[in-house]
RNA sequence: GCGACCGUAGCUCAGUGGUAGAGCGCUAGAUUGUGGCUCUGGAUGUCGGGAGUUCGAUCCUCCUCGGUCGCCCCA
């Protein structure tokens, strides 16, 4: 160990994962980017950082941007203006604007990769953390079947990952307002009453009725009572919607019905008119999903429409939809479940022991050949031969060859199964036959 | 950014105003080419850092740094 640097912890909201963890995540990508790309969309990555300009253009808050700038930049010197991205949907609209000419429209991308915010770090709550999203983008109109995919792709992932139930709660930013516009809330009133409906949740609806009531609406009654109806859409019928709000009806209720016709489980999809999203960029479908075997995860795939997110940054309206599942905080939970808790932390099947170092230039041949028969193999060089074992028993490895003086001498190999401490002396051109 | 709690072995933690312990892990052996189970032995600590009180501080006080949780916000 060198005193050349000085070591400390890591910082702290920034997760690092153990092998078997990091294996268990890149499984965990593997299968959603599987159903993405059946789906049509396309890999995109995006420079970490962005003008800081792009990224607060949406009424972000500044305080939870981290900016970029080198440690020894004085006065006027560059990149003060560069920030760390916190979503993947901003870069996208600024990237899809700037390569409209290149891009085929509508434009399916999913992007994996990480995101900062400067927040206080807490239980699956970091500051480092990937998202894993897919969106859809338009050139100047973008059917309400957009919608329905993302959800129905969204669906078929989390049903890939193996999460057990869950819900998508799906609303409408159009039917809200009119809702609310009926309620008796309008401007700065309706936004406030907004956050009040994403906080019922926490605080319960009681309290959350109380305030909109304080709020100044004469009906907070029957606006809660039709927010919490079993069958909203149906009570809806008796509410007397303004137009914008009908539309939002409407569009629901149809991007409902095409999500289910493209294999969207019942129970896996609901109108639920308690879905707000706290981000203002939304303008008609928004959705929120909960696993049913942990709630406390919150939504752990959410979304919706932005019609006017990049029109901000170009002449062109250019309407998207996507969701993003938070599969670093999913994966809070989801590693210590099956089958990924039981998933080994090395890559490799088999272990070439090293029984004798005289024989290293044989042990070399034989991986060589095993690894050209498809085996996947990893070798040691030295060291006791009981601690090898263990150490490969304890990485996960199924099996190990053990080659001394003798089975070198005669062209075979002692193949040891761990998993029931069977061992047998084989040919060695068999033993990928038998590992397979 | 605000509030509460916590910092003792690699990890999880116990402990006392008189300079420290358990479990797990690591390691050696029982078991001379053979892991997982069992048994026996062994190593390991600036008791987060600094200052103060005291004959003496890991323990009490203050400061500081770090962590956890809650609020805000969200994945």
């Amino acid at each position: 160990m060198t005193d050349s640097f000085k070591l400390v912890g890591a910082v702290s909201g920034f997760p690092e994962y153990l092998p078997k963890q990091q294996r268990g995540f890149a499984e965990a990508v593997a299968r959603v980017q599987a159903v993405y790309e059946a789906f049509g969309f396309t890999p995109l990555e995006t420079a970490a950082v962005e003008r800081a300009e792009t990224l607060l253009a949406k009424g972000i808050e500044a305080k939870e941007v981290y900016g970029l700038r080198r440690m020894a930049a004085e006065g006027s010197e560059g990149d003060k203006d560069i920030a760390l991205r916190f979503d993947l949907t901003v870069p996208l609209a600024r990237y899809v604007v700037q390569n409209q000419n290149e891009l085929v429209f509508p434009f399916r991308r999913y992007q994996v990769q990480p995101v900062w915010r400067g927040e206080r770090a807490q239980a699956g709550r970091y500051r480092q953390f990937y998202q894993f999203d897919i969106d859809t983008i338009g050139d100047g109109a973008l059917p309400l079947a957009a919608d329905a995919e993302v959800l129905a792709a969204g669906a078929k992932a989390l049903q890939a990952l193996e999460v057990g139930d869950f819900v998508l709660r799906v609303n409408n930013r159009k039917l809200l307002a009119g809702l609310l516009r009926w309620a008796g809330f309008a401007g700065d009133d309706q936004t406030m009453a907004i956050k009040l409906i994403d906080d019922a949740e926490k605080v319960g609806w009681e309290k959350t009725e109380a305030a909109l009531a304080a709020l100044g609406s004469k009906l907070s009654g029957p606006l809660v009572q039709v927010l919490r109806a079993k069958e909203p859409l149906r009570v809806l019928q008796e509410v007397e919607l303004d137009e914008e709000g009908r539309a939002g009806l409407t569009e629901l209720q149809q991007v409902l019905a095409l999500a289910k016709g493209m294999g969207t489980a019942e129970t896996n999809i609901r109108a639920d008119l308690t879905i707000a999203r706290g981000l203002d960029y939304y303008t008609g479908t928004v959705v929120e999903t909960r696993l049913a075997a942990a709630p406390e995860l919150g939504s752990i795939m959410s979304g919706g429409r932005y019609d006017n997110l990049a029109a901000n940054l170009g002449k062109k309206p250019m309407p998207g939809v996507g969701i993003s599942i938070g599969i670093s905080r999913l994966c809070s939970w989801l590693l210590a479940q099956e089958p990924y808790a039981s998933m080994a932390a090395s890559p490799a099947a088999v272990l070439l022991a090293c029984q004798d170092e005289t024989l290293l230039p044989h042990y070399a041949t034989v991986a060589q050949q095993l690894r050209a028969a498809g085996v996947k193999l990893e070798q040691t060089f030295g060291g006791k031969l009981a601690t090898q074992l263990k150490n490969a028993d304890k990485k996960g490895l199924r099996y190990a060859l053990i080659i001394g003086e003798q089975e070198a001498a005669n062209g075979t190999a002692t193949l040891k199964d761990f998993a029931n401490g069977t061992q047998e002396v084989l040919p060695l051109d068999e033993v990928a036959k038998r590992v397979a």
